[in-house]
DNA sequence: CCTTGAACCTGCGGGC
DNA sequence: TGCCCGCAGGTTCAAG
């Protein structure tokens, strides 16, 4: 599910789900997810209260009563559920909290790219999976004058260089593709190249993520409710998946082509 | 340092 | 119906 939208949207749901919850049970369904789970890791949550959910980048940070923190990654296809115990669990239901209220909190990962980790809130921000990320793309550290200094040391493709993390946060495959085409930039044009344009790049993501959080929230409770798949792709886009469909602009048909492994989608009229 | 490509794992849809 | 291929929202690691 996992571009900065959609865990903010699963956050803001599991938060108003579980705020205040007290964790009686956990279950491991498997040894590991992406990494095994640290050591003592269902005796450590088990007893505790979550205070209050945060989120950093694509992790989602369950703040608990302890002095630990419950760090959770969704990789590709990770989903959370609360909901009343099922009689059976379902083939990827890796992991269940049951809580004294009688909710299960269910994570079912079907790929496995998910996983979940222990710091103590002390140590979050060394924490090695969040150590090195760059500014959230809603905050003002993430400025154009930021980019442009992070855009002139890049040669790398600018599409490439806004995915990586270091960078800034959040913008996966879907959201460079579709950022790049509201501030009209070619995807494979060099980030050095770029650097003049920062001031609109910065908008252009600022305005798919937000635009994308707000039709993320109304389909929110469905979402943690039930183990649906709302959210997603019930969103509009603009140029991801249209290949050979016309520019909403322009009318030009929608290119498709690999960057660095990843599919990628621009119009070769509007974006230059 | 930066960049690229492979790897991790399962499911789905298309083509034959 | 079934098999094979390519593809999918992310990140890490090794290597250039």
């Amino acid at each position: 599910m996992p571009e900065l939208p959609e865990v903010e949207t699963v956050r803001t749901g599991l938060e108003d789900a579980l705020k205040g919850a007290t964790i009686k049970k956990v279950e491991l369904k498997r040894a590991n997810l992406r990494f095994e789970f640290p050591e003592h890791f269902a005796k450590k949550l088990t007893g505790a209260t979550i205070e209050s959910i945060g989120r950093r980048a694509k992790y989602l940070l369950f703040h608990l009563d302890n002095c630990m923190v419950l760090i959770g990654h969704l990789g590709m296809t990770g989903r959370f559920s609360v909901e009343k115990p099922p009689k059976t669990y379902g083939k990827h239901d890796h992991v269940v909290f049951t809580l004294t209220d009688g909710r299960a909190v269910i994570y079912n990962d079907a790929r496995r790219f998910g996983f979940m980790t222990l710091s103590s809130e002390k140590e979050l921000s060394e924490n090695v999976f969040l150590a090195d990320l760059g500014p959230e793309p809603l905050e003002k550290e993430f400025s154009a004058k930021y980019l442009e200094i992070q855009l002139l040391r890049r040669s790398g493709p600018i599409k490439t260089v806004i995915m990586g993390q270091g960078l800034v946060v959040g913008v996966g495959n879907i959201y460079a593709s579709e950022a790049l085409f509201l501030a009209k930039i070619d995807p494979r044009k060099p980030a050095k190249k770029v650097a003049d344009n920062s001031a609109e790049l910065v908008k252009a993501i600022r305005a798919v993520l937000k635009d994308a959080i707000k039709s993320g929230g109304s389909s929110l409770r469905d979402f943690v409710q039930v183990s649906g798949e709302s959210g997603y792709f019930q969103h509009h886009f603009n140029v991801y998946g249209r290949a050979g469909k016309p520019c909403i602009t322009c009318h030009t048909p929608i290119k498709n082509l690999r960057m660095a492994g990843r599919s990628t989608f621009y119009c070769p009229h509007c974006q230059k």
